[in-house]
DNA sequence: GTGATTTATTAAAGTACTTTAATTTTTATC
DNA sequence: GATAAAAATTAAAGTACTTTAATAAATCAC
């Protein structure tokens, strides 16, 4: 297992010795996805935290008109999952699938248990890659409310150039909430300028 | 100070002896504000922690055209701050004021980080607020992609019926991202239903 | 309690965004 | 490499929501 991006990615938040890494990295499990596999549907229990080395992968939700609303993307260096339905062990309202062949390295439940009474500075890690994400939500619920769909756009390539590369129109509307047709639209419109 | 309800919220998710939740109390401090009082404001640093004990508070921003945007509501029972601007004692984007008269207990973030060093299950604690804010959040976020105004609208009165009651429509309207206008006229339409 | 200020209501006109549908371009599949 | 499938573009008509403005109702301040 390739476990040099997930030790440098803690090492941003908290310091382990040898000892420790090897702990954790022993509770660790690598899964390949290619394009089109879901990681976690809808009404599944989700049973692992996920960090991925490689690829791209997509949170969201279809609505009663079968439209998919994206909550989030993830790619390499970021963590993903649903924390509640991982947190409660209940059903979740999330599918997870990948837009890109993908490899992960997965902690289960009970693993991550396990490491937060044994290695006890990972529920500081945890707790600090939540706040950031927590930060990261709170901004786009208020660009949400504050900002035209125009604007929200450019927020969006200027603050993941480099993701909107490799995602479809169609995809990075989904997670504007606008349509596909729309976005072609704003984007006509401000190659003009 | 009257302790007891922020102690019944922290017994909520972790168990303290007697000495721990002296030790926690002994850090507290309470602050009283008065409706339309700032508790933050944008460019100000976020220097506490803040339960609210009585009242009610909003956290908003206010935009370029001098339009506010509800980021979130508090009221008795209700973590507030802006966790960002806490963490890294940076400049805060949002401002809170009360809506009412209101009674809070403050910790500094000097006190809350003396208490993760010696009472450790405060990590976990505040892990576990961060984690419901983060969730509340992400449905928050999916709603406002996948639903309508009058949907996001019976979804709030839905799910804080009683603070529905203590608030203007303008406010209301403010979190859900429409206008007041708007929100008078589909209060209208549903009533004739 | 009275006047001043803020909030809510209503209507009408305007705009941002959606829907539908037809065509073109790109990507995936065998 | 040919065919099928999915994504992007364009235009035109439709709808959800905003803006403005005028009036009424509720709340605030002295």
């Amino acid at each position: 297992m390739d476990t040099e991006l997930i030790l440098q990615n803690i090492s941003r938040h908290i310091q382990l010795d040898k000892t420790e890494e090897d702990y954790f990295v022993s509770l660790l499990q690598t899964k390949y996805l290619k394009r089109k596999d879901f990681l976690l549907k809808q009404g599944n229990i989700c049973r692992t935290e996920n960090f991925i080395t490689k690829g791209c992968l997509r949170t969201y939700t279809i609505d009663d008109n079968d439209f998919e609303h994206i909550v989030m993307f993830g790619t390499e260096d970021w963590w993903v999952g649903d924390l509640f339905s991982f947190i409660t062990q209940s059903p979740t309202d999330f599918f997870i699938d990948a837009l890109e062949d993908t490899e992960i390295i997965q902690i289960s439940k009970a693993n991550l248990d396990r490491l937060f009474d044994r290695v006890p500075k990972f529920e500081r890690f945890f707790r600090l890659i939540l706040q950031n994400a927590f930060i990261a939500q709170q901004n786009r619920i208020n660009q949400n409310l504050s900002c035209t769909a125009e604007q929200r756009y450019l927020g969006f390539i200027k603050k993941y150039p480099q993701l909107e590369q490799r995602l479809s129109q169609k995809q990075v509307s989904a997670y504007l909430g606008i349509t596909p047709v729309f976005l072609s639209m704003l984007r006509r419109k401000l190659s003009r300028k």
